[in-house]
DNA sequence: AATGAATGAGGATTCATTCAT
DNA sequence: TATGAATGAATCCTCATTCAT
């Protein structure tokens, strides 16, 4: 009985995770407007009316699957800054975690993104907005903080404003994820791109530095 | 009748103009998708049918709207460089340049930069994809000159790769751009959003400046 | 083990009750079609795939519910007639009857005349269509058989069709309660509307009753 | 170019007309719910979407249907009561007309029925309910005028109440019509009910004389 | 007997594109 | 050349019914 309950309960979940699994993969590949959710049906192995059993409209399955994704996120940029050694490393770490965590999920980094964009915002609710502004709120906050570290420790130019820079950071590793992102992408072949990953975090931090010898005069 | 025939050509010429501005504005607004053939006719001021003879189809449409709007870019970047004196002065002029034509004329900006999100691109052919990114890839191809002189002249780090530095300074102002279109900015205010454009440029300079006594490692 | 058996049966009985008090209830305030048998479940206290144990199929479940809605009638109606004395007052009681009971169960009232309906008739096959004519149909033939009474014993014009005065009093019964059954009456204050119910019966008696002087022409 | 252009509004009128002729003949057959545009489509001879090139969305049909009906309803009656001479006559022949027209034109007879189910109610429009109600409520003053008169003149009862007469054949007439209309009249057959509709107002006029012998106790 | 997850046919509506005028 | 009526494929969603547990 508690088997068969069980059992049910867990075919019940794996479902729910098929469909969220494929929707991710849908919405992220052709964005929500050019998904169906016939497709998502199809693909998940599921009938149509299915996926209206656990979601109660398109909707709603597009914000779940925002909102699971988006929880992964900042633990993943902790992690990173945790793991690297000093002020400069840490930086870095952070900001290749940001561009490879978004690779890796595109959708959750489309969420993030879309944010900010004006056109998509109607979409999100207002919790999702608040969980997703959290995360970048975050990052921005302790970017900031490693980058006042950095000046008292005379490693960064003192007349830097630390915010401005995490700003500054992340709209460049955004605009790069953006281009990698397309399939075939365009301008740059991926393993330029690739390269402009580590080297972009280069020149800003080096762009930041203190120059002992001739004063900076930024 | 020569007349006749050169009225004509003005009045159709009026009306294509016509369209491509209203079909950018809305375009812009609402995203392509969501963006009708019918409403790009009301607000032309033409018949639904007559959109069909001075563009093929919707795509057709967009893409030339896309072209038009990088043409313009390209115009204006062109002329803030020949303003510009110095190497160093030309980069900061182009780059402040497009920020500043992008917040001028917010449609183009956003239909250009739609193109580089993937749900625009599900609806559009290979070919127009290839077509926007040529003009922009020639655009960057020429900035790059630009840097390649200043490697040339002893101004930049030599282990620099002069096309990368123009898409890093492209993303970076994009970015920076999207978030300055937010209509309730969040993360930062625009004033310092403001600041952050000056001071995004400096760093990127600095990040790629020669060092004479210690050899860059980049 | 009988006790057990016993205690089932019953059990069983009462969901049977159960759903069709849900049902009639629903029937009658959202019409056949806007009712789901998920709605039903639901309020009825049991699942969806439970109400096809007791009834085969919607239609059917409906059926059980008109079907007992004019045996209810019809007890009511049989008691009226016994109470009363002589055939006028009976009649007058019957009719009264009627027009009470639906009031008091508006919901019976309407799903018994929503079957009357041909939105509702659609749905439903003839054969249960026939089922609900054939007891309102017995029920008429009763009532007829009073006016016959009535005939023999000179109270009524003899050219009178007993089974079209039945009916004639049934319509006129039933559009006066849907009058009365009007949330916010139009047409007639609910106070008049019952002043209605007894003149309306005295006219219809009064209009069949025997003309010794001047002979019945109808 | 007149001749083209009266050409084409012709067969735009045409095409509404054929779209609302058929919409009326299917919703009155079926009912709201039960009828498809796709349906509606097919018979008309035209595309599904063709149908919102005229009307806005299924309701928007519906109602149109119903209030062109609705207009020519008033008129018939007004003109059967011209038509007649004498009150009781005039009677009659209003009310006889009321049955013949509404079995002429179920849908509109379904609409006037319609404003006075609570269930139905919500789909009408304001405008709708109003006209409807105008309708009803002129042959209910007008009929009350009769009946007025007829007191006067000494023709019926004078303890009777003008108005609820009205009202009792307004709803026996509703009733009969309401049985007529089902496809396979259950309970009684057409031809018994044909006869029926002349006996009933026999029978309520009837039930209204003044009787000069025997002094009416109504 | 009871459950409720799964199904899939069916229905309203949208919109790019065509074509007769 | 210009029009706008017509098309129909495509899409989201509902709900009666089935069936494994």
């Amino acid at each position: 009985m508690i088997e068969n309950a069980s059992k049910r309960e867990r075919k019940k979940a794996e479902n729910r995770q098929a469909i969220l699994r494929t929707a991710e993969e849908l919405f992220s590949g052709k964005g929500y407007r050019e998904t169906t959710m016939q497709e998502i049906a199809e693909r998940a192995g599921v009938a149509k009316g299915t996926l209206y059993l656990y979601f109660r409209s398109k909707e709603e399955l597009y914000l779940t699957v925002c909102v699971r994704g988006v929880s992964g996120f900042g633990e993943n940029l902790e992690k990173a800054r945790a793991a690297a050694k000093g002020v400069e490393e840490k930086i870095r770490a952070v900001y290749l975690a940001y561009i490879r965590h978004s690779l890796k999920q595109p959708s959750v980094f489309r969420v993030l993104r879309d944010t900010f964009l004006e056109q998509v915002r109607k979409n999100l609710s207002p919790a999702t907005m608040k969980e997703v502004s959290s995360i970048i709120g975050d990052w921005l906050k302790n970017e900031s903080e490693l980058v006042r570290d950095g000046i008292e420790q005379g490693l960064f130019d003192p007349g830097l404003e630390p915010y401005h820079f995490s700003v500054l950071a992340w709209r460049t590793a955004t605009g790069l994820v953006e281009l990698a992102l397309l399939q075939d992408p365009i301008v740059i072949e991926r393993a330029s791109l690739e390269n402009l990953f580590e080297a972009s975090i280069d020149i800003l931090l080096r762009g930041i530095k203190r120059l002992p010898e001739q004063p900076g005069n930024m």
